[in-house]
DNA sequence: CTGAAAGCGCTAACAC
DNA sequence: GTGTTAGCGCTTTCAG
């Protein structure tokens, strides 16, 4: 029966001091006599005092404002499932007084992230969780937030920037492996490989060069292989070429594989039924509804699952681990790269939906 | 600034009565006179009343002991990933007084698993998580538990009862189903598959024959493919049978892949190394050291995770959700399957060392 | 049957 | 600087 668990009144009286002394060298706020913060680390050296966090947060009693910008779900389907894991959390954390403001940006205009930002920035939050696709816009904002005492999380996309508390996303150069990996079985010399683009400003994808470079070294180190990789950057399928340009790609009995950087296998897909290619292996992201389908009926072979909402939750937990409870997240959570097939994906359904 | 969170104070100005009352009537603790009873009601179905659960959980402040039985995990590096989720599940829930009974049996002496039950029945804990091996031998117990008002949980291994919490596992026939689907690549007609049932008194083990029939019909419903599978029983490899069949099954050149309906994936591939076999798909289980040596080396193309620490850790946050907070654990939980490969192994560790 | 009140462990305002 | 104290929302005991 030695589990009791060691309160900070435990540790005044062992001390001889008052539980607002420790509690004030607890949270270093100073005001504190050299001689009574050297009894009560005395104290605490000796002993292994773990907080009780549910406590801390009925008796902080506060409520925390932080600002979310993202793409805007609305505008691409895979923003969905990040906004939907975001406002999952919202809930989980409105018991300790968590609320959301969210800020969205058209992914494909920088003049509307700008302003997104500076939105969040004059809203003056606790906190903020930001996907910044546009890497050198962000620099600006990131340092405000540092100037202002902000903590931020990054999710998404990664910049390199030594301020953000975190940053919540995957090893995208090993997803790039992985996906070489999935669409490798049958390869042989001669037959090709192809990486699709879609509708990428590519100076703002460095992440889809990541991949691009994992798939490549993958297929590479492939002992005794001399496989061709092609890189095509398509446009929307609005646009008159992105056909032109499916057409020479599936016209090339040579073909073996297809790998789409994004989430938009789908759209490749619809291409495929359309003019009835077929026998290709397709390894894509995303289970976006629409994949889903094509997942099951076999026209894709794999998706990597990028986990938007679960980055989501997890960057709203670390921001109000660390804001309820002075907790410091990991300076990088990389997320599983899941493997989705039509055998898995149900398995993987009570998950998304509980998301 | 609409998002006031409701108190039982609140709901007892409305109703007129006092804070005792309310909870008395939130918790169905009778000794409430009709009229206040009616009272609070009216006022519970006008609004949304959620309760507080971290305060409930301070208010409640009492200790509970949950009993674990499971498998020796000194027996089978298996049940060491179980354990290890309810150690870690142990310390993230201690502070709501989570204290873990453990009983371990023997998985191949059904009289060391009477008696893990027996010792947890005797120790009268206030619920219990249980992976229950042995089919038959478990019934009386799993009445015992509901005659004493025990909550318990079922994880790993499902076993049809009516009293049970929940269960906590996979769907096996679809585990089944996945592992014929990634073995199949490059499956043609005369190739053969084999089914490997490692050291296993088949008659409890119900499970595996979901998976190989599962795994029987995906290979049964491939279009135009005429293919042969096997199933072996294999001894454990102390006997002199595990390597004779082995050698066997891998003289036979028309062998395609074989799929490990256990853990023991590992033991197959030393058999392959020691023999210099070679070029055969290998489809297996769960993470262990070994497994996960031979799937980086190649020999294993991959391991579907039973992910026994989430399963274990999902099933003590359940049972605690249940005990402190009086919520109700959905039936049945059953874990997505994951594929492992030797280039997304790696953005599984840090969640391996987390748990 | 009902209400008042103490207490869970921690925080923070407030006297001294 | 330091100790005391009220209070977070809920549970539970205890008079009445």
């Amino acid at each position: 029966m030695e589990n009791k668990n060691i309160r900070i009144k435990d540790i005044a009286r062992l001390a001889g001091v008052s539980v607002g002394t420790v509690d004030r060298v607890l949270h270093k706020r100073g005001k504190v006599s050299d001689k009574a913060l050297e009894k009560v680390h005395a104290i605490l050296d000796q002993i292994d005092y773990k907080p009780n966090l549910i406590a801390r947060s009925l008796g902080l009693n506060r409520t925390f404002r932080v600002a979310a910008v993202l793409p805007d779900p609305k505008l691409d389907a895979f923003w969905v499932q990040s906004h939907e894991g975001l406002q999952q959390s919202e809930q989980e954390w409105q018991q300790q007084g968590l609320v959301i403001d969210y800020y969205f940006y058209d992914l494909h205009n920088k003049e509307s992230y700008n302003q997104a930002f500076e939105k969040a920035i004059a809203s003056n939050p606790d906190g903020a969780v930001v996907a910044p696709l546009f890497y050198k816009e962000a620099l600006p904002f990131f340092q405000k937030f540092h100037e202002n005492g902000v903590p931020y999380i990054l999710f998404n996309t990664h910049i390199e920037h030594p301020h953000p508390l975190s940053f919540i996303g995957q090893d995208l150069y090993q997803s790039g492996r992985l996906a070489a990996e999935l669409i490798s079985p049958g390869l042989a010399t001669g037959k090709k490989l192809a990486i699709l683009h879609i509708h990428e400003d590519l100076p703002n994808s460095a992440h889809l060069l990541d991949k691009e470079k994992g798939f490549r070294e993958y297929v590479a180190s492939m002992s005794g292989l001399n496989v061709e990789v092609n890189t095509i950057n398509l446009e929307a399928p609005e646009n008159t070429s992105f056909e032109t340009d499916l057409r020479k790609l599936f016209s090339d009995p040579q073909l073996h594989g297809v790998y789409i950087s994004t989430s938009k296998a789908y759209q490749v897909v619809e291409f495929m039924k359309a003019t009835g290619k077929n026998g290709c292996r397709i390894v894509g992201y995303d289970l976006l509804e629409k994949n889903l389908q094509f997942l099951k009926e076999g026209y894709i072979n794999f998706l990597i699952n990028q986990n938007p909402s679960k980055q989501a939750a997890l960057s709203i937990s670390h921001l109000i681990n660390h804001l309820v409870f002075k907790t410091t997240p990991p300076k990088e959570a990389l997320l599983p790269l899941e493997i989705i097939t039509k055998e898995n994906i149900d398995s993987y359904k009570p998950a998304l939906a509980a998301q």
